[in-house]
DNA sequence: CTGAAAGCGCTAACAA
DNA sequence: TTGTTAGCGCTTTCAG
């Protein structure tokens, strides 16, 4: 069917291997001959077949993605569609496709990723999250694959090329912003505590609080899928305290809009009975009610900056471990507020 | 490097060739030898070379995903995540892999598909999207390619295999249940009208208001990125209008989300001044305040049917082309009320 | 039911 | 600078 390297040849009149040379923009050939093959490849509508080039090469010119997806919506946070943006971006530049791997549990993913490495569809993997004791990481390392991660790995810390936000300091600086506007009773909701991403964000603000002499209590730390059932109700226990927050430090964005909504149907405002910071800047949490104040972590950046890792990393084997931090700023809109009674002066 | 068809052969003592009927599951083999041969691959950790078996087979098991990405935050929407489920799903199950190809500009993208196709990477490809005079699609059908587009093609409909809702009707019913509840005022609200699915949701629009004998007026009707600057301004004229609309249909749950922002900016309630209505029932209209009144599209479910016809076409050409109607239902929920001060009976 | 052998389309020594 | 040749790992006739 197709136009194989051999008519070019044959129509260019040079060998099979010269062709190739000019596909792979070999440095040893002649102008003349290069042009004369480029031309043919043209007028013929030649395109090379990349499973034979892979065969041949070892290599497959190809990253696999592995994303969680799940019931739990999780895929619905647009975390992810971001951070794909930014890998395929570089993937696109350096010429890469990406192969994608998602699963709704965790068999599923292993699976997964497992087929991709087994059947040398990939040259290496990005992981888009983070979990304790993950099977398809230690599968990875087990096979000595190139993979980076985005996120923080839970152990293994300095074998593991990592793209990630300082998420304790991120924490610790939103935190650190509710205390300044006067908020003494600040209370954390995020996800699983399986996620080093909750786990970190939740550390800075114990931080914060400590810094600030603020008490950190049980009871004041919520973790919940929350959007399942059983969250709001985590959610309303925290409010039926003696002595309710008037702060809220949320692990994700999506989260926020959630818990400004369930507020609502308990008649608390936000900024002005509550206020709530959190993380992500999604696109949504500027155009939801009220815009959120959030920690921007550049998601397209931590997409952007895996990529060109892992494409390092798959070119030359012996690269070293990387860890890559990407900076956070802070976005200050309206979901706070100075808290109006305070106890004491800051 | 890995274990090959060979290896295995000569350890079960037998041909390549019968590896491979093995590994193909052909059905004129011995339970002995195939057992035989199984337990060397199990012993010897064999995996077979998908780069190989496209090579000699001509099929990659594999299909091709198109999805817009861009600027304009179009791959926020979580439209996208939830069809990539579904079809993720079905590729799993049938043994597919997912090549994702996404591009900011509309060159990006063809440049995707043409790689994907030219270099044999893909068995056949979905497309997320559907606009008017795509250049994707006229190369598609070109190259006589199996594809498969979710959504309505602009042209050649009955050669374009493509799963859609019914959006004319859904249009309709919505602006219906708007009409039902004395509103008689009605804007509409939608994207580029380059896009099918806006043209096709805003034709029902005016149905509705045709058969309800109500004005289907060109100062009703504003079309915009929305997110984009400008798309604010665009829903302030409305507003200014004399007589200013006191029902909104909107294109899509994300625009609402921005519409219900803004107008709370200008003092408007929804759903006590104003009412909306919109399409997909993304994860979020759910959470959001209020709660959307939404056409619920079955995102999910497109992208299994997508999948499955792709995946049928794909292992028999001679399929013919096919449209498959994914019923919608709608979803009552808070941003719609009576209207109280109607001009007439309904 | 099984084996031998010829490719699939490309690359990479090794020669020239 | 270019050609020759031997594979990459698998499938698939064609014999047997």
């Amino acid at each position: 069917m197709g136009v194989t390297i051999k008519d070019v040849a044959k129509a260019a009149g040079v060998a099979p291997s010269t062709v190739s040379r000019v596909i792979a923009d070999h440095p040893r050939i002649s102008e003349a001959t290069k042009k004369r093959v480029k031309k043919a490849m043209k007028e013929m509508g030649y395109h090379p077949n990349a499973n034979a080039r892979s065969l041949a090469n070892r290599s497959s010119q190809s990253i696999g993605v592995v994303m969680p997806s799940s019931a739990d919506k999780a895929l619905q946070n647009p975390f992810f569609p971001e951070v794909l943006r930014g890998i395929s971006g570089i993937a696109h530049k350096m010429d890469y496709s990406l192969l994608l791997a998602t699963g709704e549990t965790g068999t599923e993913m292993l699976e997964g990723v497992e087929r991709m490495v087994y059947s040398n569809r990939v040259d290496g993997i990005i992981l888009l999250y983070s979990q304790i004791d993950d099977p398809v990481i230690n599968f990875l390392l087990e096979q000595n694959f190139p993979f980076v991660i985005i996120g923080k790995p839970s152990e293994r810390i300095d074998e593991i090329t990592h793209v990630d936000n300082d998420n304790v300091s991120g924490g610790r600086e939103i935190t650190k912003h509710l205390i300044s506007l006067g908020h003494e009773r600040i209370a954390f909701i995020g996800g699983s505590t399986d996620l080093i991403v909750t786990v970190d964000r939740m550390r800075g603000y114990q931080m914060a609080l400590e810094e600030a002499g603020l008490p950190y209590l049980d009871e004041y730390r919520v973790h919940t899928e929350f959007l399942k059932s059983g969250g709001q109700q985590a959610v309303n226990e925290l409010f039926a305290l003696p002595e309710p927050p008037t702060g809220l430090v949320i692990a994700d964005d999506l989260m926020s809009i959630g818990v400004v909504n369930m507020l609502e149907e308990c008649n608390k405002r936000v900024p002005d009975d509550l206020s709530i910071v959190s993380f992500n800047n999604v696109y949504l949490s500027e155009i939801t009610r009220p815009p959120l104040t959030t920690v921007d972590i550049h998601i397209y950046e931590l997409g952007v900056q895996a990529a060109k890792c892992l494409i390092a990393k798959v070119k030359d084997k012996t690269e070293p471990a990387k860890r890559i931090i990407v900076p956070f700023d802070i976005k200050y809109r309206s979901s706070t507020k100075a808290n109006e009674a305070p106890t004491r002066n800051i």
